[in-house]
DNA sequence: TGTAATAGTGTTCAAATGACACTAATATAA
DNA sequence: TTATATTAGTGTCATTTGAACACTATTACA
């Protein structure tokens, strides 16, 4: 384990797990002694930021190979009253379970909250949402970014509710068609989405998955 | 002083510290025991991640009041083969020494460099620079950040040529003149510039110094 | 067979972008 | 004093891009 000394910050890694569940953008928080925050926590001694994010995130939250980009590093002196922590901040986009039995939540030591209202976090942890909802969106603007958090298969109208979700404004459904497709990024499968009642969807899949471009 | 442990990384900043000299983007060097590297060093237990950036880049440098801004954390376990250190990055933007002594380099301590042909770096300072000259150039069309490289006074010249050494491709007079203008950042002083020999240029000055804003 | 619900599809206008060439003002040299 | 060299400064037109906009198609179910 590690032990905090007088000479040194403690490094940490914390990660903002994003998924779209039901009509909202949402966080995975982790129950943590003092309250809910986010998943995370001290970087081992020979230990990778980006594996430490990807083994607190699983040993937290149960989730695994998911998207991850390292956020920004936040160290103010006083974030933690306690004692010295920086943190190197992540986000990581959790696919929309496809069928399946939806994202696997480790029972009594994890929740979903709306990133709209959320409940208090401890430490900076609400500010280190608000900027990775911030950058999350901005990024949506100009890369396939959104494609992370899609199943394998999924409409064009799933696609577009999830850009919609998070910029929080509704877009034309016929601009929207003609940009994903001319960015040439997905593809039709030749399937259908059936689901009761109304004319089936073709389903879609992404061309290059777990990749994120820049688009234009 | 810090001292390294066993139990915990040790915690850096480095910094790229950029200008334009003559018609070439360089960056700032500083000497250390193995060769040439970024100008950087441990972060005191007390002290702020920002502030430790600044307060390294002067005392190594001389340089202070810049445009500093954090780049990402770099933390591969290996980066360092002596012992384990993670490092968070920035970049420094200096002005243009405008008329007066340029830009101050500590004596022996500190060398400019070219960024195109960088000598060999320490580490992997190298890449931490290549990363910051892409944010750099990325950055430049979409925000103001051009203007904290320049002078309190400037031409649209310089300050085209300016993008020009950063992108690494000409412009063209008009539409450059006409975009930078439109985006009502910088005003017309009524000054002009005189240099001898030919039509002297208006001098601009930026509207909010210090200030980079996204534009469109 | 009618109805309710979502899928799917083009065109038109406005705005932004990109290409392009000449005149103006100064210092210096002839 | 005049000619020349050098950089500053300016507008238009064509193309591309972005935004607004409405109807038909396909299915399940009543």
């Amino acid at each position: 384990m590690n032990s905090p000394t007088a000479s040194l910050p403690t490094l940490t890694t914390d990660i903002v797990p994003f998924a779209i569940r039901g009509e909202r953008l949402e966080v995975l928080l982790a129950r943590q002694t003092t309250g809910w925050g986010l998943p995370g926590g001290p970087v081992g001694v020979d230990e990778d930021l980006d594996a430490a994010a990807r083994r607190q995130l699983a040993e937290q939250t149960g989730l695994s190979d998911v998207y991850l980009e390292q956020l920004y590093t936040f160290g103010r002196p006083d974030r933690n009253p306690a004692r010295r922590m920086v943190a190197v901040a992540y986000f990581a986009l959790i696919p929309i379970a496809s069928g399946s039995a939806g994202v696997p939540a480790a029972g009594d030591a994890a929740r979903w909250a709306a990133v709209d209202e959320p409940p208090p976090l401890v430490l900076d942890h609400g500010e280190i949402v608000a900027v990775a909802r911030r950058r999350l969106a901005a990024k949506l603007l100009y890369s396939t970014i959104a494609l992370q958090l899609m199943p394998e298969r999924f409409t064009l109208s799933e696609l577009q509710a999830v850009h919609e979700i998070i910029l929080g404004e509704p877009l034309d459904k016929r601009n929207f068609r003609k940009r994903v497709l001319a960015m040439d990024r997905i593809e039709a499968t030749g399937e259908l989405a059936r689901h009761g009642g109304r004319r089936p969807a073709r389903l879609y899949r992404a061309l290059h998955p777990g990749q994120v471009e820049l688009i234009k």
